[in-house]
RNA sequence: GCCUUGGUGGCGGAAUUGGUAGACGCGCUGGAUUCAAAAUCCAGUUCUUUCGAGAGUGUGGGUUCGAUUCCCACCCAAGGUACCA
């Protein structure tokens, strides 16, 4: 108490609190300053030139951000400010991509709205990136769940069903123009990217058909559309799952069963665009990696389609093979047991066993089947297929080694060429004949394309892999079997959702016929639902609504009781994906509250894309390729104008967290039976156990346990106590014997990091509080000793993983932003390490820069008592020196995205000017004007304090001048063999033979060579001087 | 398996076209200031050492006067992807 009463005093006394640097106050009188000018505000007309600086969309998440979050968005704001100082009009918006399942979940839970968890939710959000000091225009703020905004993306949706892809033009078109080519000559020369099974009809054919049949025709052009999709299906929670929501086949939430099932779904038509989405990557500056993943996500294989026919049947198998050289080496074909086929060639004596084994294929997931590479499975179809050459005949079997989904759902199987066919004949003993010259395959197939000669392939024969395929095809060609193809893997994407917190599809329908509802009646609201579950009928939550109909007379909403299925029609019941808003937002920002158009063409050929795209890479293969390809769509249809949306995309790094363990003791009783064992759990009460002593607990027989020396004894101790706490000595030896034996689980049980401090101990008294099932745990601390006061210490494992939410090692920024201020968090998660890499979060560092400020602030205060103090001194030559040196790296730093070095650069210049006691404002102002990209509330005040009354945000950024770097000596390194080992100063003026005279005569040198000759002296003029010899 | 990225002190990392390895910061050690602490300041801190010096950037080789940097082979880690015909 008494000291605590001093220590105020003192600080009264020593008035350095006056002058010392507050960041509280200047970061809120800052954070208030821009908000109330509209510092940050762009224009949508400016003789500047434009630069537009973006980060990805964040989904306001109830946690609120954690400090990986601001990574990406502490370095856009860096660049945005600097693109600032050097005289771009800059746009740098933020927004929520607002719609999404966690909201929703909580909305199922406890009944509150979807809209004011996420109100909520943004409110926190806002509040946070508020306190990071980040220059964003915030009037261009959008939301994905603003009816106002959704109504552009129903908006674009009704423009994606209007057309269709021709293939001849290479772009989008409207399906009107399709509509008048049937009218005029039928389907016959369409070249579209549209769906495989439809038919051939001539104008005359069209022209007859009803308004619904061309209506059906017509959806397989859209280039979104329905369709019958494959989804695993959960009754019990009436929804889709995703692949990785279902485990062996039961749901992950509740564990209740699955099942395949097609459901009628809109689909968008991405796959028209794989040839483009692979070319454009050419043309922008994109990660590679990200490239790749994209590259691999698309899939191109060129090959070719070849039909086989089935031997005395009209049926016709089509397979892709990415080898139609190794033609005459196919033994057998190989269908997905999905294949349609499959039921109409298999032979009456097959038919039972190939039941069986669909069957047995649908329980299993898709991705058990793909995990499941070792087994080899497959039946017999007792058909037989004709080879297009030999006209023998060649078994059709089926495995779920082919997949239905790519290609065409069917393979020819050439066991000598590929690993998969060939475990799958010698499995089933299938004929392996060899196409390949001198190659031995009695092992293994021989997938090489590069050295290949064909042989024992009649036309073939002796050619090259790449001559083969060309003949083969042509062959094929001529025959009518074949034709050369390129293949993606890429599939057409499931645009539906059965959720509630979506889009709502403006769509209504009429005979059983999707109708699009006319643009100026847009949005459709989402309606309000009584529960957000799907209906007990397994309709979607949508099905709830009561008010979800359309009255085509009236255009509006109505009741549902009114529907007649004449002027009023249900609307359709599902919503559309998380990335449907995500798909076109950097475009809306550009014009963000325009209520007439998605943006005018004025603003969106002013701004034209982004120029720098900063976010994470888990988005590679979905947000990132969905939006590529609704930009090639708008590009297609005139909106945007340009076909890729971001120049240049930068992924941050993940910031990782420090996990913490605490380790859980279960003792377990194995009793010997006969012909086996009985294990028994133990689990009454939660021990835990110190880090360093989890390794001693092994297996022990139960007699040894109780007479134990091969224990510490202070840990046998610990043992025994844990053990009887569980059941008593004396039933416990009546009941066991010696044949019996006790052992240990011991899991890792993560705790929250909050509770953990830097030197690893446990805050017990919180971590029990923090569950009940904790309350009455048991710590057994380093020693062995259970701890029972507060001077015993338990100590925690530490590991670096993801910092996420489900393993407790989140760090929150507000703590950091509290105690240390924005601008230090600004410059600590800058100066961790290059942007692109991930980084594990150690927040002892911080007092580094945090300390760095305060070295600046103090440079700017050296006037008496710590006050302001610059003066209008001419500079020193050094300190010349010390402001370009810094410009230079600063702005090559910048331009390289390269953050962290520069705030080293910063640290060095501000250590000396310190040391040389610069106090010039020739010096101090540039020197703002450099930092404050990266903290911008102390450059602001010391700018201000300056005498400026204008904000620092758009001055203009200081010119490097290369004079004042120039030097008259330099410190030459003096290597030996090419390790250094002295320095030498010698005159930039003096000649290579000059320095060699002077190199050779320093005594130092006569050391190292110890009488020795050199057999050469290599002088590079200002970097080195190597003596060989 | 394949693709990608990376591997440097106790820790985060720096070294821009091949030219002084370990900048800057943390931590640690010692000192100053203080009744004491916080804060601040100063000095030291890759390893080995016989105090002369020697070794050293995942491992092994190569190119070069000189390699963290370029080439070859391998090991390890992280991320992506996968019966893709």
């Amino acid at each position: 108490m008494i000291s605590y009463f001093k220590c105020n005093f003192a600080n009264l006394k020593v008035q350095t609190r006056i002058m010392s640097y507050k960041h509280r106050e200047i970061e809120v009188k800052w954070q208030k300053y821009w908000a109330e000018n509209k510092t940050f505000q762009a224009s949508n007309t400016s003789k500047k030139p434009k630069y537009y600086v973006l980060d990805m969309f964040p989904y306001p998440s109830g946690a609120g951000l954690h400090v990986g979050h601001p990574l990406g968005y502490i370095a856009s704001d860096i660049y945005a400010r600097y693109k600032r100082h050097k005289g771009f009009n800059v746009l740098h918006p933020q927004g929520y991509d607002s719609f999404g399942l966690p909201a929703e979940q909580y909305a199922i839970q406890t009944g509150q709205h979807p809209a004011i968890t996420t109100e909520t939710n943004i409110k926190t959000y806002r509040r946070q990136l508020d306190g990071i000091g980040f220059s964003f225009d915030w009037s261009r703020e959008i939301r994905t769940s603003d009816p106002n905004y959704y109504k552009w993306t129903q908006w674009i949706f009704i423009q994606l069903y209007n057309s269709w892809y021709n293939k001849d033009s290479g772009k989008a078109e409207d399906i009107s123009d399709l509509v008048i080519i049937f009218n005029k000559e039928g389907n016959d020369k369409v070249n579209a990217s549209a769906d495989e099974d439809i038919q051939q009809f001539t104008a005359v054919q069209w022209n007859v058909f009803s308004e619904k049949e061309q209506q059906e025709i017509l959806l397989k052009y859209r280039l979104t559309y329905l369709s019958e999709t494959e989804v695993n299906w959960c009754t019990a929670l009436g929804t889709v799952l995703a692949n990785d929501e279902i485990i062996n086949g039961i749901s992950e939430r509740g564990g209740h069963p699955v099942v395949r099932k097609k459901m009628k779904q809109w689909s968008m038509r991405i796959t028209a665009y794989a040839q483009r989405l692979l070319d454009g990557l050419n043309t922008i500056d994109w990660p590679q990696p990200l490239k790749d993943s994209q590259t691999n996500w698309i899939g191109r294989s060129v090959g070719a389609m070849v039909e086989f026919r089935v031997q005395s049947s009209e049926f016709r198998i089509g397979v892709f093979t990415t080898r139609p050289d190794t033609v005459f080496g196919v033994s057998f074909m190989t269908l997905a047991p999905e294949h349609e086929l499959v039921s109409q060639i298999t032979t009456p004596e097959q038919k039972e066993a190939v039941q069986a084994y669909i069957t047995a294929t649908t329980k299993r997931s898709e991705r058990e089947r793909m995990a499941d590479v070792k087994t080899i499975s497959g039946v017999f179809t007792g058909a037989y297929a004709e080879h297009p050459f030999t006209k023998k005949p060649i078994p059709i079997w089926i495995g779920d080694y082919v997949l239905a989904g790519y290609g065409t759902g069917a393979v020819m199987s050439v066991p000598c060429g590929d690993q998969r066919d060939y475990d799958f004949a010698k499995h089933f003993d299938i004929d392996i004949p060899n196409i390949f010259e001198s190659v031995d395959i009695s092992e293994e197939a021989y997938a090489d394309k590069e050295n290949t000669i064909i042989a024992n392939s009649d036309f073939l024969n002796g050619l090259s892999y790449k001559k083969a395929t060309k003949l083969a095809i042509y062959e094929l060609e001529k025959l009518g079997q074949g034709k050369g193809k390129i293949n993606y893997r890429l599939r057409d994407a499931v645009f539906s959702r059965q959720r509630y917190w979506g889009e709502p599809f403006p769509v209504y329908y009429k005979d059983g016929m999707p109708q699009m509802i006319d643009k100026k009646y847009l949005p459709i609201k989402l309606p309000e639902v009584e529960k957000y579950l799907p209906t007990e009928d397994g309709k979607p939550p949508l099905g709830n609504a009561e008010v979800w109909a359309w009255d085509t007379k009236r255009s509006a909403v109505v009741s549902n009781q009114l529907v007649d299925n004449e002027t009023v029609f249900s609307l359709e019941l599902n919503t559309m994906p998380g990335w449907a808003g995500s798909s076109f937002y950097f475009n809306r920002y550009m014009d963000a509250h325009n209520e007439d158009e998605i943006f005018s063409q004025k603003v969106i050929n002013y701004w034209k894309e982004v120029d720098l795209y900063i976010g994470g890479s888990e988005h590679a293969t979905g947000h990132l390729l969905y939006s590529r390809f609704w930009q090639k769509f708008l590009f297609d249809k005139g909106i945007v104008p340009v076909d890729e949306y971001a120049k240049k995309l930068i992924n941050q790094g993940m910031i990782l967290g420090t996990s913490a363990f605490v380790y859980r003791v279960t003792p377990i009783i194995n009793k010997s039976l006969r012909g086996g064992q009985e294990s028994t759990l133990l689990n009454k009460k939660s021990f835990f156990i110190s880090f360093n002593l989890k390794n001693n607990f092994e297996l022990i027989s139960l007699i040894d346990f109780w007479k134990s020396n091969s224990f510490p004894k202070h840990v046998e101790e610990k043992i025994k106590e844990i053990s009887l706490y569980h059941f008593d000595k004396d039933s416990f030896l009546n009941d066991y014997s010696s044949n019996d034996f006790i052992s240990f689980a011991i899991d890792d049980v993560h705790t929250d990091v909050s509770f953990v401090n830097a030197s690893n101990e446990l805050d017990i008294k919180a971590f029990k509080k923090w569950r009940p099932e904790y309350k009455d745990a048991i710590f057994i601390g380093e020693k062995g000793e259970i701890i029972d006061g507060d001077n015993d210490k338990y100590i925690c494992g530490r590991e670096v993983e993801k910092m996420s939410k489900s393993k407790y090692n989140v760090v929150n920024p507000d703590a950091i932003c509290e105690q240390y201020g924005a601008d230090s968090l600004r410059l600590y998660e800058m100066f961790l390490g290059p942007l692109e890499q991930a980084k594990p979060w150690n927040t002892a560092g911080i007092t580094g820069v945090h300390g760095f400020l305060k070295k600046l602030w103090k440079l700017y205060h050296t006037g008496a008592g710590g006050t302001f103090h610059v003066t209008n001194k001419e500079p020193a030559a050094e300190e010349w020196k010390i402001l370009h040196k810094t410009i230079k790296k600063v702005e090559e730093d910048i331009d390289n995205f390269s953050f962290n070095t520069s705030v080293s650069t910063f640290m060095i210049a501000i250590n000396e000017l310190t040391a040389q006691k610069c106090t010039s404002r020739e010096i101090l102002e540039p020197l703002l004007v450099l930092i404050s990209p990266y903290a911008p509330h102390i450059a602001e005040e010391l700018w201000n304090k300056l005498g400026n009354s204008e904000s620092i945000s758009t001055v203009a950024f200081p010119k490097f001048e290369e004079i004042y770097l120039v030097e008259s000596s330099k410190i030459y390194p003096i290597s030996f063999n090419g390790k250094m080992r002295f320095t030498m100063e010698l005159s930039l003026d003096l000649s290579k033979d000059e320095i060699e005279a002077a190199v050779l005569a320093h005594e130092k040198t006569q050391d190292q060579l110890q009488g020795r000759t050199p057999k050469k002296v290599i002088v590079v003029l200002g970097k080195i001087v190597n003596i060989v010899g």
